[in-house]
DNA sequence: GAAACGTGGAG
DNA sequence: TCTCCAAGTTT
């Protein structure tokens, strides 16, 4: 902590104090969530909301309430239940996670960061945040959410930078509470706080808790430094990939890679869901299609494309 | 380190 | 309508 404990202990209560009244009630907070409950919400909620979670969630964990119960299924079981929840690669990621916990971790999720992190699409954010919410460590868990109360509160900024940066992780660690519990809470709290009131846009700061002690309301609330440049979509190979994976999820059969890559101009209407859509250029059609096979989120025997086993 | 990677709700 | 953005990871 530094010379400002004192003052950093005084936010660390009214944000705690803040969450205990008005945390949201999500399944993967109850106290009956196992760590690999809490590990499929992190998972699910890379990059995406939690109200499209939700549904997808509460049917994954009672199909595979075990790790083992995951890996003991084909992959493709794990690509259709993940559904359009989007980075199909994360189901990908979380069943060969489940593949590797069931042979080398007894079937039972680590507790420790380091073993967290050497597991299939678990980085930095989410090794922290298992750890952090289903063992109880008092890691220091840096979020989308906790990265802008920190610019804010803390550095007096309206958004943190576009990249993150070594000085971000280190005040990150100077502003952790000592005490273990208390630091176990401040981690979701300061992100149920980024997400709730401190939003990126139109923040909540008349209901936020540390209103007194922010850094950038002192600051008079200064504008961005920077233009957040969004994030391309149309036209992208992205959204061609996209298409071909609805596919193949509803398709009970493998689908004829010639259905694809052919021009669908002017043919008949289309036999499985999504394919209509597909009216990109073909060089592009057929770029998205060997990514996905590249990526083993597809596969191709002959003239047929399915989902990977 | 930049770029790629899905999807749909909100403003 | 269209842009922004949501509990990131990997190459």
């Amino acid at each position: 902590m530094g010379a400002y404990s004192g003052w950093v202990h005084r936010i660390h209560e009214l944000i705690n104090h803040w969450y205990r009244n008005h945390a949201r009630q999500l399944p993967w907070r109850s106290a009956e969530a196992s760590p690999w409950a809490i590990m499929v919400s992190e998972f699910m909620l890379q990059q995406t909301p939690v109200n499209r979670v939700l549904p997808v969630y509460t049917q994954w964990i009672a199909r595979w309430p075990e790790p083992a119960d995951l890996a003991a299924e084909p992959l493709s079981e794990a690509l259709i239940a993940w559904g359009r929840l989007g980075y199909p690669r994360r189901a990908q990621r979380l069943h060969a996670a489940a593949v590797e916990i069931t042979r080398s971790h007894g079937g039972k999720v680590p507790g420790t960061e380091a073993e967290l992190r050497a597991l299939p699409g678990v980085g930095d954010y989410t090794a922290a945040a298992i750890a952090c919410f289903a063992f109880g460590e008092p890691t220091v868990v840096v979020d989308t959410n906790i990265r802008r109360v920190h610019a804010r509160l803390f550095g007096g900024a309206a958004l943190p930078e576009p990249h993150p940066r070594a000085s971000e992780f280190r005040r990150a660690r100077e502003v952790q509470p000592s005490d273990r519990h208390t630091a176990n809470l401040w981690n979701i709290s300061v992100m149920e706080l980024g997400a709730l009131v401190c939003t990126a846009r139109s923040p909540k700061c008349d209901e936020c808790p540390v209103f007194a002690q922010c850094a950038w309301i002192a600051a008079g609330r200064p504008e961005p430094h920077y233009t957040p440049k969004g994030q391309s979509w149309a036209g992208t190979d992205r959204q061609v990939r996209g298409e071909i994976m609805a596919v193949l999820r509803h398709s009970p059969e493998p689908v004829p890679a010639a259905s694809f890559l052919e021009d669908l101009t002017g043919a008949p209407a289309a036999e499985y869901t999504g394919l209509q859509k597909l009216n990109a250029p073909l060089e592009q059609r057929q770029r998205a299609l060997a990514g996905l096979i590249q990526d083993g989120l597809a596969m191709q025997s002959e003239t047929l494309v399915h989902l990977p086993r």
